[in-house]
DNA sequence: GCGACAG
DNA sequence: ATCTTGTCGC
């Protein structure tokens, strides 16, 4: 398996090559002159037209004996602040949960959702790491560059790598480098990735935490994390991966029949 | 041996 | 990931 993740990482491209504009996600101003143009122009083809972003996240499904035995892949897809579609798929679990196999345990209904989705996806941010991973091949990494789709990761926690400044209160809007140490398959130093401060309270106390974003493929760092700070709606996590975490425990709950 | 560890 | 009430603060 470390191996395998070795030849995705060679795969896999740590800087910008993706195809759409990143304007419209990324610049507010613009975001809106599209939505209007968007409104009013019913024959914006697909070079003006919003790209088409994809949130993955999964829940877990329990046999009678109480274990997880199934994994949920709930995908929603978005395009211009909209969802336009939205599909999951279960599959049995056959590895249990490893800092650092993640994909090997999640990727199987990751990829069986994708595959029944009818939208091209331009980019797709997961829940999880990417180059934040000790053989830089974490599960947007992974999916990524099998799909040889734009991802991004993005984690509620960090896994490995080291913070280049305090990460305690910070700005909504800013973010902290995240280098390669003696954990990571990479030259100490490499940029893997950012924490990422999307939301933070008027006043002191107490603190959010940043999520940590780092390029799956086809995406460099900075980008990432430009693009997570402006697929933000009102919550911590980018709209369209809360919407797949919404989804995953939603769609759980109806599998109880 | 010790420490660290996405979801 | 998942199990869950109350509770602190704006």
């Amino acid at each position: 398996m470390e191996a395998l993740q070795r030849e995705i990482a060679d795969a896999a491209v740590f800087e910008d090559e993706f195809r759409f504009d990143p304007e419209p996600l990324t610049n507010p101003l613009a975001a809106s002159a599209a939505a209007a143009t968007a409104e009013t122009d019913v024959s914006a083809d697909s070079a003006t037209s919003q790209p088409t972003v994809v949130g993955v996240d999964q829940s877990f499904l329990t046999n009678d004996a109480g274990d997880q035995d199934r994994a949920l892949s709930a995908v929603v897809a978005m395009r211009g602040g909209e969802v336009v579609e939205r599909v999951h798929a279960v599959t049995d679990l056959e590895t249990p949960y490893i800092p650092g196999l993640l994909s090997f345990r999640e990727g199987g209904a990751i990829l069986a959702a994708l595959e029944s989705l009818a939208v091209e996806p331009d980019l797709i941010l997961f829940d999880g790491s990417g180059r934040i991973h000790f053989r830089q091949a974490g599960i947007a990494t992974h999916i990524g560059v099998v799909r040889d789709v734009p991802s991004i990761g993005v984690a509620k926690s960090l896994l490995c790598g080291r913070l280049q400044g305090e990460t305690d209160n910070l700005s909504a809007g800013t973010r902290v480098a995240i280098e390669a140490d003696d954990s990571v398959d990479a030259p100490e130093g490499t940029v893997l990735g950012y924490a990422v401060q999307t939301r933070q309270y008027d006043s002191p106390n107490r603190y959010i935490n940043p999520l940590y974003v780092s390029p799956g493929h086809r995406v460099g760092p900075e980008t990432a994390a430009d693009l997570v700070l402006g697929l933000g709606g009102t919550y911590k996590l980018p709209e369209p991966v809360r919407l797949a975490d919404q989804y995953a425990t939603e769609a759980k709950h109806e599998f109880l029949d």
